[in-house]
DNA sequence: ACAAAAGTGTTTTGTCTACACCCATGC
DNA sequence: GCATGGGTGTAGACAAAACACTTTTGT
């Protein structure tokens, strides 16, 4: 244990340095389809290989600050700086992996953020990425042990299924399935959002009564919109002054119980 | 920052490598009170100032293996390798914090570790630790602004709230309280966690009916426990093959709601 | 006998679900 | 007029809070 200490506040030679990337899972509503942003891989390791967009944390930026850049390197679309409850976009923390076995050039962490967006298109592509696109989770997951090269590099598969489960999980007690619509939005619109995170059906009159029910969440325009067919609704915004990513609905809007492991015997 | 690394796909330069340090809420129920265990510092910086456990990575261990070594450096006692499901402690992770101005040596990035075990004494302290002991969640939050010294050191006090709410919302919707509680152990006792992590008081019977009622959580041994005045309470366990992390309890235990910022005017 | 705590039954109250029904628009 | 989707009312199923009551121990 060779120590070294000539200032006396500094850190201990035995620590390790890690080299640490953001990888940032992106979640949109797309055709009534929970969709999530991936690249494809321009350098080694997993050159070709679709990835969740991410890269190395750079010195004197923070966390958010690199997820925001990587974001906007690789796919031309700009996060503003500290999005949660800025605008119509919700950034928050996922977990952190690593740095053992999870990349071929050695030790890397990485600290997974989950993005919640509307849908919008992808201008270009750029930095370390040759194409950004969207791609319907469920293209994705459940053939993580395929052939078929659609699964991930790195362990991105897993930590998407993580940020999948953690939307799935915070729209039920939270108002972040807003983050999924533009700023003005119908009920119908803030239905198709559940119905397609929780890959579901929703009886359409029980979900208006609970939406607008439910005190701090939604707030009405006045106004009307959709020029689809049937009676126009009515437009709404997210209740003023709440904080989308602190707020608790209550009641809570639970997704439907699912059968459970039942087992599909004889 | 010497690089050697001529091998085609290596980190590039341009990324920082950090020290990390895992920091460690350990949280119990002692008479009756959630407490957090807290070591007092005998190195710069914040030298004698109380902290929570913790320090920092070493290269070839994991996270979850960095944050046991520093519990058992500091504290003297063991939680077991992959502690999740194994044994009545629970481990996860709780989130990442820095790696800017949190540390005045500089960028540390620091990721938090969430512990929950049963009441246990201190055999003795060692490593960069004075000494290691519980402290009533109540005596230090809340007082972060204060200036008698009871404040943690670096961001600990932001960390320790974050623990301590990821502890309440979990026992909601997991078998988790029962890492609180000894193998094996009575209704009452279990009610005393929740109303100890909630800080409420629960009824006695609707909480029983509630916690035998729940399917995979809890198991009557047969046996009976307790040598207090009273009958005598049957002992039970956690149900068997139930991985209390992951197992999700329906209908979930609901805190009571809380009367809400009503203001107590006339 | 009394107190104290464990455990069960019952009533009341609210919430969720399912669905009947009306409203407003495009065609 | 009729189809389509938006929004409201209502009855039954279900779960939760409140509390009376019995059981089983220590003193």
């Amino acid at each position: 244990m060779a120590r070294t200490t000539p200032a006396p506040s500094a850190v201990p030679d035995s620590a390790g340095a890690f080299p640490v990337t953001v990888d940032v899972v992106a979640l949109t509503v797309r055709d009534g389809v929970l969709q999530a942003l991936v690249v494809d891989r321009l350098l080694e390791p997993y050159r070709g290989r679709a990835a969740l967009p991410g890269g190395f944390v750079l010195p004197g930026e923070t966390l958010e600050q690199a997820a925001g850049r990587e974001l906007e390197e690789e796919t031309r679309l700009t996060v503003p700086a500290g999005a949660t409850g800025t605008g119509p976009w919700h950034l928050e923390q996922l977990r952190t992996y690593g740095p053992l076995g999870r990349d071929p050039r050695g030790p890397v962490l990485s600290v997974a953020y989950l993005l919640l967006a509307p849908a919008f298109g992808l201008p270009a592509a750029g930095g370390d990425a040759a194409e950004a696109r969207w791609v319907p989770v469920g293209e994705l997951r459940g053939r993580s042990g395929g052939a078929r090269g659609a699964s991930l590099a790195f362990d991105h598969d897993g930590i998407l299924a993580d940020g999948v489960e953690r939307a799935r999980a915070k729209i039920e007690y939270s108002p972040l399935a807003a983050a999924f619509c533009p700023p003005e939005f119908t009920v119908a619109e803030l239905r198709g959002v559940y119905e397609a995170v929780w890959g579901t059906q929703l009886d359409a009159r029980n979900f208006h009564r609970k939406a607008t029910g439910t005190p701090g969440f939604l707030e009405p325009t006045g106004r009307l919109g959709g020029g689809g067919p049937g009676r126009p609704a009515e437009l709404f915004r997210l209740a003023p002054g709440v904080d989308p990513s602190a707020a608790v609905l209550h009641p809570p809007l639970l997704r439907p119980v699912s059968p459970g492991p039942a087992a599909p015997s004889a």
